[in-house]
DNA sequence: ATTCTAACA
DNA sequence: TGTTAGAA
């Protein structure tokens, strides 16, 4: 009793909540292959796990080069030994590239916090502001005048 | 109503 | 990827 369960592609769109032109695009890329019925596509319950592990993969900020390297492009082994250690590799790499971003984002919020400091203490210095200090100075050359 | 291809913002 | 035009 094989299981023939099909979806249309709106069907998936739905399902994952994502647009028919997104799933086209994975195809596109090598990543999906439905059957066609004519000139329209056909998934099984196959190609909807494998959508599945693409947006997962997705999430996971790989890009379509890397899940498309991952899960292969065919089926069958995709819990080989050789995928899986890739797999531990290219999260490595992602690991390293988010720690790197969380450093990035950390010196610029210290330059805020410092220009905030100096902003505010130049406001406690002069509360008028710049304004004032003008009008300060054109009095002064205006005494002169 | 849905899906498809192709092309462009 | 979104959008869109025109066809199936």
């Amino acid at each position: 009793m094989i299981d023939e369960t099909t979806y249309t592609i709106g069907d998936l769109a739905r399902e994952f909540g994502i647009t028919p032109r997104a799933i086209r695009f994975y195809e596109d890329e090598g990543l999906l292959a439905p059957v066609r019925a004519g000139r329209n596509r056909i998934y099984n319950k196959r190609h909807r796990t494998r959508l599945g592990l693409i947006l997962r993969g997705k999430r996971l900020g790989l890009s379509l080069a890397e899940i498309g390297e991952l899960l292969g492009m065919y089926d069958g082994l995709r819990d080989s030994a050789p995928q899986l250690r890739r797999l531990l590799v290219v999260l490595a790499e992602r690991r390293r590239a988010l720690e790197q971003q969380r450093e990035d984002i950390a010196a610029v919020l210290g330059e805020i916090d410092i220009l905030e400091r100096q902003c505010a203490e130049q406001l406690a210095e002069n509360p008028e502001g710049a304004a004032a200090a003008h009008a300060a100075l054109a009095a002064r050359l205006g005494e002169g005048a």
